[in-house]
Formats: structure tokens, sequence, C-alpha cells
RNA sequence: GGGCGAUUAGUGUAGUCUGGAUAUCAUGCCGGCCUUCUAAGCCGGCGACACGGGUUCGAAUCCUGUAUUGCCCA
């Protein structure tokens, strides 16, 4: 419990001083508690058992003589087995809650601010979007909602795949099928039938092939007719890319679009800027950059990155290094941050350290590669489109949604159709958003319907359930949210104790999900609130208090739980309901 | 061949950076709780740090070896 830690910091400063044991031990020392039922902080005193030749015990004893007075009004300080004991008092937690209660942030400070890039989503033009997209998407989305929450200064960026050789062939099949039944085909969501024919008609047609290694060349020379049917075919995707969005409740819109050809004209500068740190080299033809940290490939030669191919085309690379160039010079950002999945850990650590040796960064940037798992199927398999094998995003969502209206209509059958139909969407997204978040980012993740949609257990309608049955007690107070002002805190119950630890240390748990990118801290915190929740729930009556002042202080733990669970699951990107 | 990562109850999962007390949470299974604010809930019980060595007063955590496994390498 940070608070706590940083309020009695100075009276174990004093003690220590007095014992003549440096400083920078404490601050090594003295942390949270690592079991909730003992303290909330300890100070673990065995090290200090060589410095003062005493036996840990006894110097657990004597630290607490020293400072058990002095924290009287703040805490309740013991020993026991060798550690100082540290217990926040009920006066205590009860002012510490009155400050957020009237704090609009709920006690979250905001940062430095910084400017940041986050680079996620990245779908492909005519090609369907699908469970690995979803990851980016909804990880990347939180993060940019706990950075703008925290103060910072943040530019999305979507980098969709919108150039390169199979828009060759993508333009032809569009001419042979026609712009307008084209059109129709990608706006209705036929994205990969799209992309099937096409790929096929190139395997299979020496003629449609050739004719394809054309259209790419008109492409890359910007010819303006091929350019138009290449915006066809990039705003009807679009279009439904944001369909998905929109269901998804993500911040992406379209002016958060930096595909791969707002980059294209910057490809030259990047050769250039390479040129010029005289990092570039010829290797079999190619240009190519020699990193820092070297890289063995199957031969076991030192293994470059190219940037230029043979054949003039650029690679991954130089559009890599052109976004770092237009994040750094023309956003002035100073933290970039791809959400993109591990397999291209190495790729990120290459262009990353090419970046520095060519001072397009320096140590006033950060980049860091927000790597996450792959999406494995039952058989722990990646879970690849292979033919026939699609998990259509769209469909996925779909059917989540029908599974909680399902649930909904038997759970509560007395919610109206009009609103059944809005919470399921509520429920049946944030089931999905958090069964993608709740797990550390970098594990790979198991693709599990019934896991997926299950309402047990750790899930998001568990916290959403938390929250509607807080507005449930709220409907039927003759108190109202917004009356609850200068509450005083009555905390007597070992459940409401708890809740008011777990309400607590919100602040802290964010800062510490955004410094490492990971929304699961943010997740599991929440569901320890909830749970918490429900226990007070079941065990403190609210509405049929023993006396007013406990019905005041307990509506206002309820309003402050509804205010935490409702901002941390806005961060996750996940609506609240008021019912359900 | 080189590089990077993973391994925690039947299952899933947190903790590993920065060592600390009885290893988190969920699911599952067993047993209780609805005339009382939404039982999508609550209460109680069962059950795990892959294996070996080292460092340390103390190791799931640090070092090292083995096994298994995943990914990346014009």
């Amino acid at each position: 419990m940070q608070i706590l830690i940083e309020e009695i910091y100075p009276f174990f400063k004093s003690a220590f001083q007095y014992l003549d044991l440096e400083e920078e031990i404490l601050q090594n020392l003295l942390s949270a508690a690592t079991k909730e039922g003992h303290a909330d902080v300890a100070l673990p005193c065995h090290s200090l058992s060589k410095i003062l030749k005493k036996s840990p015990i006894q110097i657990s004893l004597e630290l607490s003589d020293l400072i058990s007075d002095e924290l009287n009004q703040i805490a309740e300080v013991s020993s026991m087995n060798g550690f100082v004991n540290v217990r926040a008092s009920d006066a205590w937690l009860s002012e510490k809650l009155i400050k957020i209660t009237t704090n609009k942030r709920l006690g979250i400070s905001i940062d430095d601010s910084r400017r940041f890039v986050v680079d996620y989503s990245a779908p492909n033009v005519a090609k369907e979007m699908h469970v690995g997209h979803l990851r980016s998407t909804v990880i990347g989305d939180s993060i940019v909602r706990m950075l703008l929450f925290k103060g910072h200064t943040v530019f999305r960026e979507n980098h969709i795949g919108d150039w390169g050789t199979p828009f060759g062939m993508l333009i032809e099949h569009l001419l042979d099928v026609g712009e307008h039944e084209a059109a129709n085909e990608l706006n209705v969501g036929d994205l990969d039938g799209f992309y099937k024919e096409a790929r096929s008609k190139f395997n299979l047609s020496e003629d449609f092939a050739k004719r394809s290694r054309n259209r790419v060349v008109l492409l890359q020379s910007g010819d303006e007719e091929t350019i138009r049917l290449w915006e066809i075919l990039v705003s009807e995707s679009m279009r439904y890319f944001n369909e998905v969005y929109s269901m998804l409740n993500v911040l992406l819109i379209d002016s958060d679009i930096k595909g791969e050809s707002f980059y294209h004209n910057l490809l030259p500068v990047v050769i250039d800027r390479l040129n010029k740190s005289k990092l570039l080299v010829e290797s079999e033809g190619a240009d190519v950059v020699y990193p820092d940290k070297k890289w063995m490939n199957r031969e076991g030669k030192i293994m470059p990155m190219i940037i230029r191919k043979g054949d003039g085309g650029y690679n991954y690379s130089a559009t890599d290094l052109a976004c770092i160039i237009d994040r750094s010079e023309r956003l002035q950002c100073t933290d970039f941050l791809y959400v993109v999945g591990t397999p291209q850990k190495q790729h990120f650590e290459m262009v990353f350290d090419i970046a520095k040796m060519a001072k397009l960064i320096d140590n006033k940037h950060t980049a860091v590669h927000v790597n996450f798992g792959s999406v494995l199927n039952q058989d722990g398999k990646i879970l690849k489109s292979r033919e026939g094998n699609v998990i259509k995003l769209v469909d996925l969502l779909l059917e989540s949604i029908s599974r909680a209206e399902d649930t909904i209509k038997l759970k509560n059958p007395n919610l109206s159709y009009k609103e059944r139909i809005k919470v399921a969407k509520m429920i049946g997204i944030g089931a999905v958003k958090y069964a993608d978040l709740s797990t550390e980012r970098t594990k790979d993740y198991i693709f599990d319907w019934d896991k997926m949609l299950s309402f047990e257990g750790n899930t998001s309608p568990y916290l959403q359930y938390a929250h509607a049955r807080i507005c449930s007690i709220f409907a039927k107070s003759p108190i109202s949210r917004i009356e609850i002002t200068d509450v005083k805190f009555m905390i007597t119950e070992k459940e409401e104790r708890l809740l008011a630890r777990r309400l607590l240390i919100f602040a802290n748990v964010l800062d510490e999900a955004i410094e490492t990118y990971s929304p699961h801290r943010l997740c599991n915190y929440l569901h320890s609130l909830a749970a918490s929740f429900a226990s007070f729930y079941e065990n403190c009556p609210v509405l049929k208090a023993p006396n007013a002042d406990i019905r005041a202080s307990r509506l206002a733990l309820c309003d402050l739980t509804a205010k935490t669970l409702n901002l941390g699951l806005d961060l996750l990107g996940i609506n609240s309901p008021e019912e359900m």
C-alpha cells in the first residue's frame, strides 16, 4: 500500500537513524506486506541481523517499540517472525477514503506529459480481420486510454497494410469483377473471399499474374487511374473495419489511419539518412545495414537488415524506419509503442537498433515493442486462417453478443427488449475484450469459446454485475449518488476493511499497469475489487444498515466502488451497464 | 546451426524485473447459504512452483545445467 508507505516512511527513517542504519536499506526493505492478511506494510529485519549483531526477532521488536507510539493515529505496529508489521487504522482508512471520494480522478495523479505514438490494430486492406487483430486492437486501445487519462498526448496510428505487391492482383481482380460489384463484396465483409479469388487467379493464370505485376508498377509510379482503383479497395475495406471498430467500441477513427502508403514518399529519405550515417552497405545486390547487435542466420553468417532489395523494392524495415522519422520529427513524439505480436521481436530489435545508430532517435526517445503472444487453437497450435478455417472477428463478436442476450433473458426476464439488446452488446463485447486483456500479454492465448463467453469467474460480466448491483441499490435508496458528499466513513466490519483497502490502492495499481503497458494488472485489480465488494454486499446490509450513519457510510463505499469499477472498465474500453 | 521465450493444483492464471512470513485468483470437485439491497452471487473444504546443482539467514523469483516445448533467422 504505497500511500501508507509514504506516510509512515519518516517515522521509520528516524528510527533507522537512531539505530545508526543507512536510509538506503530502509528504502529497499519497507514494502507492501506479501500477505494481505498479515499487515498492509512490512519490514523484514533478517538482513539487519548482521549489521546490528542481533536476532531479527529482537530487531523487529525494538523497531516496533520505537515507532509504535508515533504511528498511533495512523496504524497499528507489531512484530512477528522478524518482521515489523504495520496495519492501517480504521480512522486512517476513513480519512484517505474521503480524499479520493471527493476527487474527480479518484486520487489518480496526472503525469508529466509526454508525447506518445501508439501503433496498433493494423489490419490488411482486402483481408479479413481475425483474432490476431483483436489482440493488437484491444490491448493497444486500452493502453491509449490509460495514457490519455494520465495526461499524456497520444497519437493513435493504425498502420494498415495498404501497399505492396498483392495490390497488383487485387486491383486486377477488382477490374475483372467490376468496380460496383467488387465494392459490394468488400462492403458486406467478404474480404477473404475477394482476396482468395484474386490469389487463386494469380496462381492459376499466367496472363493474370502478368497483368498483376504490371499493375504493381503502375501503382508504384502513381498512375492516376490505378490510384483511383486502389482507393476503392482501401475505402471499402476501411468502411468494413470501421464497423468492427464501432462494434468493439475502440477509439480508432479514420484520421488514425497511417497505412504503409502514407510513408511511401519517405522511403528515399530513409535511404538518404542511412547513407549519410554511412550505415548502408551493398550485399548481394541489396542495400542493407548491419545492426550493432549481431544476429546469425542459418549459415552462421552475420545477418544484416535488408532495407532495399536487389530489385529496388523496399522491405518492411524501410517503412518502419520511415515511421520513426515521421513520428520523431513531424509529430515530435518521444515515446513509440508498437502493439505487435511477439514473433516480430527480432525485427523490432533490429529496427530500433538501426534507428539509434542512424540517430533517428536518441536518449530522449523510447521505442518499445509492446509484444503479445499468439492466439492458439485447442491443440496449442497457432490459429491460422487456413482454407475454410477462418474465424472472422465479426462473427465472433456477434456470437458473443447473442450468447450474452440469451443469458440476460434467462437471468433477468424483466429487462425490456430495448435494454436487453443494449446491455447484451456491452456484456458480449466486454467479455471478449476482457478475456484478451486479463492475461499477461506476452503469453500465448488459447482461443476458447466457452471460456471467453462464460459469465463465471474472472470475467467482465462479473465486474459489470458488481457495478449493476450497486446501481440497483441506489435505485432503491432515498439518498442519491450525487448527494454523497462529506460523508464520514465508518469502517468497522472486516468486509468493509478489505473493500476500503482495495479502493485505496487503485491509483497505485493503475500506475503499475501503465508503466509496464500491462492492462492485465488493471483487470486483476478490478476483479479483486469486485470480489471484495461482493463479499461486503452479502455481509453488510446497506439500505437496511443498523443506523443512518452506517448507512451513509456504506452508501459512500458503494458509490466509490461503482466509480472505480466504472473508470477501470472504461480504461479497458469496456462499458458498465447500470442494470443487467 | 544461431538467437529469443516459456514450464506454477485436473484446467486456466497472478507473482519472477526489485529474493522475505502459510504461493494469488478463477474454474473444477465436495459441503453449506435465497420470506432480507440483482444467487451472473456469498461462505467453508480439496488441490500446484518441470527436474538437478549453486548463491543467500531466506529462492517460484537470482546464477547454472538438464528435460520438454513455442517462436524468429534475405
